[in-house]
DNA sequence: CCCTCGATCAC
DNA sequence: CCTCATATCGAGGG
């Protein structure tokens, strides 16, 4: 049972809009950065142009940095329109599925994609399928986009970013073993700096190491179901469906304070818009919650939280807010001084269900 | 089984 | 110097 399997992704997504946008901006280095606020230049890069990267400025760098590293050369820094970008990505999404058969969106600017179905389980077919995606993408809204074709998803993932922009990259069952064996472990999707540490410690830092490691070895660390999965992955036997998303399950805020505080009503000050946006967009997607959370960035940059779940589902603003501030007042307790915080509602229902409930019982 | 919390990942 | 948002998992307590 081969599938035929895709990953799509839009070249350094948000700088490429900022620079088709502004024509003045081709050729040079275009930084889209996150401004937290906090000073002049406080803040991180989200995503940077080839200009750039070629220049060592890349996604997830301080913004002081960047500019360090871009000193005496002609560069743009923006700050970055998610709106924007949002309105894209909707409507490029919208084209990629009317050529699938099934799309999974796993980012705003990614997606897997099953064309098993409409190329017939042929890989020739589906480059063709491909190349027409990726022309339409450049016609349409005139982005570049890369795209993997593989049996799996996590292959597919591995070939999208293999060449890299505009790209495509073909890798068919016989080449799965070979074409994966020689990158290194965190390159699979699911292995970050952790699980890589982890991996270097049992000898393995190849896809190969990983294929052909004792998976009961890897049990210890990892657990038995991510074990499995891994090695799998690693074996090029990846049977995951692609999967429609369902709407999502949480909704969050997070935001950066002036100052690093411990008083409970002035950073409520400061959250109180984030609060207030993270309602409103509730509302407009017409969901209740059950529960409520904050979270605080410490000044050393750990993470903590509090919930609190409710007896039964709700939109109320209140509940938000009331439940936010004693969650507040709990965390400040235990952390003292935090950097940033932020609110989230989870356990999402839609608003639907719960009036039909209601009326059920009633 | 439910709830909470921290860790991890990747965007 | 250090953003923002979402999903998932395992542990621990009840």
């Amino acid at each position: 049972m081969t599938r035929v399997v895709g990953h799509f992704d839009l070249d350094y997504f948000y700088a490429q809009v900022e620079q088709i946008e502004d024509p003045t901006l081709r050729g040079l280095p275009v930084i889209v950065c996150v401004y937290s606020g906090r000073t002049e230049d406080s803040g991180v890069v989200s995503t940077a142009n080839y200009a750039a990267r070629d220049l060592g400025v890349k996604s997830g760098i301080p913004i002081t940095v960047a500019k360090n590293r871009l000193k005496g050369v002609e560069a743009k820094f923006i700050p970055m329109h998610r709106e924007k970008y949002e309105a894209y990505s909707e409507r490029i999404m919208l084209l990629v599925r009317e050529r699938t058969d099934m799309l999974e969106q796993t980012g705003i600017d990614e997606a897997f994609f099953d064309i098993t179905s409409r190329s017939g389980g042929s890989f020739e077919r589906a480059k063709e399928i491909g190349l027409e995606i990726k022309r339409q993408v450049l016609q349409q809204e005139r982005l570049t986009c890369s795209i993997g074709l593989a049996p799996n998803m996590i292959v597919a993932k591995l070939a999208s970013d293999y060449q890299k922009p505009d790209g495509l990259t073909v890798v068919v069952p016989e080449q799965v073993k070979g074409f994966m064996a020689p990158m290194p472990v965190d390159k699979l999707y699911g292995i970050g700096s952790k699980s890589s540490a982890l991996m270097r410690e049992l000898g393995v830092t190849t896809i190969a190491d990983l294929a052909k490691a004792d998976l009961t070895l890897l049990e210890g660390p990892f657990g038995r179901r991510l074990a499995l999965q891994l090695h799998d992955a690693a074996n090029g036997t990846d049977e995951q469906p692609v999967v429609e998303r369902g709407e999502a399950t949480q909704l969050s805020r997070i935001i950066t304070l002036k100052k690093d505080s411990r008083v409970v009503e002035e950073i409520l000050e400061q959250l109180t818009p984030a609060i207030e946006d993270l309602h409103k967009r509730v509302i407009e997607k017409r969901l209740f919650f059950r529960s409520i959370s904050i979270i605080g960035i410490l000044p050393n940059l750990s993470v903590r939280s509090r919930t609190k779940t409710l007896e039964k589902p709700t939109a109320e603003m209140s509940a938000v807010r009331d439940n936010g501030i004693s969650l507040l007042s709990s965390l400040l307790a235990e952390t003292g001084e935090i950097r940033r915080v932020g609110i989230k509602v989870a356990d999402l229902t839609e608003a639907s269900e719960q009036s039909s409930l209601a009326d059920f019982l009633r």
